[in-house]
DNA sequence: TTATATTATATGCATGTGCATACAAATGGT
DNA sequence: ACCATTTGTATGCACATGCATATAATATAA
């Protein structure tokens, strides 16, 4: 394998994992004014058992800086005027901030799950699946 | 397949390209004080035929919109006080610009791409290039 | 030819991001 | 107990981005 097969093998990842991504957001922004981020977020808020996580643990599985995220939160407090999550102070630790995820922000997910599941399916190919499981495992 | 692979398979193909574009993007930064957009712009200018090409024609293969696109072009004729690029109206369609990849961009290019392979070859296994090949072709 | 529509690029503006920093709270060493 | 250090979050700032728009040049239609 030389250098060029190696770059290329990268520039079509990328342009594979971009259009995906581009097309979800784009979605997510016109039918909910959300983005891909905020999807994620209410996504690790579901799975965790409490719907809650704190906002450091958050970093590492949304994939941005500890400022953004705290931006990120702020807006979701603040979205149309509901909602969808709820900032509150751990009782033992003062510094640490849980993040709730309230009752509209479950529904909205619901919504915007349905939506990306259909637009992950009609991008990628089973064999992608495959393909993908292969690459990452 | 149901929908919890489908999107697992999603988020980790996202994290395994995150991981590899924020290393590379931080590194390019690090040395050169560019990042990878910069460097994709080059790369296709030194892959056209008399190393330069349109600012339009560029948009699709970088990836960016075309102010993002005006501006980084912009600073690429003005990094650290050098032209690594040029702008110059195309004579017969005096709305177009041609792009010139300038000697110093070339060479500052010619570095940076050795960062880049080494950069690709040691986070992406010779595994994971047939991987990526059978996932994209 | 002249008027209208289209195309290519540049720029004002709003927004999201990371870095550096500020502040508050907890921890550790003396 | 006290002070220094570390930890968790929020915010000022600089900057890159996309959208909407402006401007200039070209193409099209009457």
């Amino acid at each position: 394998m030389n250098n060029n097969e190696l770059f290329n093998a990268w520039i079509n990842l990328t342009k594979y994992h971009d259009r995906i991504l581009k097309s979800m957001d784009y979605t997510l922004q016109d039918q909910f004014q959300l983005g891909i981020k905020e999807f994620y977020l209410m996504y690790y808020l579901v799975q965790s058992e409490q719907k809650k996580m704190r906002l450091s643990d958050l970093v590492s599985k949304v994939g941005l800086s500890h400022s953004a995220l705290s931006r990120l939160v702020t807006r979701l407090e603040q979205h149309r005027g509901e909602s969808l999550v709820e900032r509150q102070t751990d009782a033992i630790d003062k510094r640490s901030v849980d993040i709730f995820l309230m009752k509209k922000g479950e529904e909205l997910f619901n919504e915007m799950q349905m939506v990306i599941n259909n637009s992950l399916r009609s991008q990628m190919s089973e064999k992608d699946i495959q393909n993908i499981k292969r690459l990452v495992e």
